[in-house]
DNA sequence: TCTTGACTCTCCCCTTAGAGGAGAGTATAT
DNA sequence: ATATACTCTCCTCTAAGGGGAGAGTCAAGA
């Protein structure tokens, strides 16, 4: 039996991890002294301790090493998960030094030219629901499609288009975005939970077409509301995005296209 | 102007960002009604945001932007520092992918064995350091010696070579590992705050080779304690860790090649 | 003018995996 | 008996906000 000070340097861990472990219950001592409290150590557990720290270097979290090593799940399926997590974080940090890339080589700012719209009163199916982020939002697009279809085999899509996405939220996020996304129709259709028919008002609004990722799109925003404001408009009611060329069409990012459209009044 | 949610959604951020942009000081409102504390943002304060927002993709702490932001700090050299951590952790997510493959084919343990040695007093000279990660050992190792070759130079290495390393730290940590290094020598030299001479006691030992990184060093020390353990031995004082085979004469990371000594007595 | 619903405020707790330290108790060798 | 080394629990801290409670505020419709 060691006191926790030999065990931690026999085991080539902290003092404070093993207090830690002991505590979430991932490594408990082997005895605990009632009256004194302190913790007691097998040599055993040295082994156990080395399985802990073999899996701490994947990066997977303690909570799932416990789940490991607990033998309540199954161990090739968490590797494999842990796996996919380290290979979404490689893609993470490769777009992050794209984007650093661009940073240093001061790559010189997109120009933006805008122009006023008047977007007519017209019938579109509408769809609200959840997104997990703004990357997957062609699938949620895909969905919409493929519910009228089933649902409204003989509704078509109407000329001229109209095809926007809003966020009704009360504010931006990063996940779970609450969208609408709203296509213009030839008739009203039968609705359901998801898919719904509406006359949207008509609207006068200032477009600016934005090229490339919708990491920036913030650009676009900002140059879209600096002209309105500048040229004596304001803002009025819910911004639309038309999402154009994407990922679904395109796959050299520097090609999709959206535009944007921001409702305004004269005053 | 702008009330926060409404510029929350033009700059697509969110809320809780805003507001902690404020507290911190990144991004203050263009102005803050006293009387209900209402922020208010301008259309300027856009372009502002997609610009920290543009730094946030890089990976950057909001320290970093802050700086960048105030222009305290050389832009380039802080991108080009950010440019090194999204490196360093590209490799560390490499080693994490090596170190699962090795899990997920459940490569077949290292097979240890251990034997008792002595070994007789002798002379040393010592330094004691605090060395970042056991990664860099080595580098302490060339600066022990190059201390030596510089205020000793009469001194020589002594047969039986004796090389190890201890921590006589109380407990193990990650970072600023406190440890000593010992090299048999000839004869008494001169002493300085760093280099130092002793006689160390003999001592009977366990010994088990251990080949390979330093990560699964520990289980060469569950080996060595199980094994002390079950032939009647106790432990008693310091382990040494000769470096024999490492970064510093072999790149092929398998081959390296670290004697662990637990010192015992019978009993 | 009143009300109602939408919006905003501050304050508090929560997240990982421990690190650092304070103050008090304990083991062991002299 | 004491000195020193060791250990305990408890507290706060980390980065960048997220979630929610309870209270106050704004703007539009009745």
């Amino acid at each position: 039996m060691f006191r926790i000070g030999e065990f931690s340097k026999l085991a080539k861990i902290s003092i404070k991890a093993l207090r830690y472990y002991d505590r979430i219950g991932l490594l408990k001592p082997a005895w605990k002294d009632a009256s004194t409290s302190y913790r007691y150590y097998t040599e055993e557990q040295l082994t156990l301790v080395a399985l802990i720290c073999a899996y701490k270097e994947t990066g997977m979290s303690v909570e799932s090493i416990m789940h490991l090593i607990k033998e309540e799940e199954n161990t090739q399926a968490l590797l494999e998960k842990q796996r996919s997590i380290l290979l979404n974080k490689q893609n993470e940090i490769q777009k992050m030094l794209s984007e650093l890339d661009i940073l240093i080589k001061k790559c010189p700012e997109q120009k933006y030219t805008a122009r006023i719209v008047t977007v007519e009163k017209r019938l579109v199916y509408y769809c609200r629901g959840y997104i997990a982020s703004v990357e997957s939002i062609h699938n949620f697009i895909k969905s919409c499609a493929a519910e009228l279809a089933r649902t409204n085999p003989d509704v078509r899509l109407s000329e001229p288009d109209y095809c926007c996405v809003i966020y009704p939220d009360d504010s931006y996020r990063e996940s779970d975005i609450f969208i609408e996304y709203a296509q213009s129709v030839d008739r009203y259709g039968i609705e359901n939970d998801f898919l719904k028919f509406k006359e949207i008002e008509p609207i006068t609004a200032v477009s600016v077409t934005h090229y490339g990722g919708y990491a920036n799109l913030r650009n676009a925003y900002a140059y879209a509301v600096k002209w309105a404001q500048e040229n004596g408009y304001t803002l009025k009611g819910e911004p639309r995005e038309r999402y154009i060329d994407g990922a679904w069409n395109q796959s050299d990012v520097s090609l999709w296209r959206t535009e944007l459209q921001l409702p305004i009044q004269k005053g």
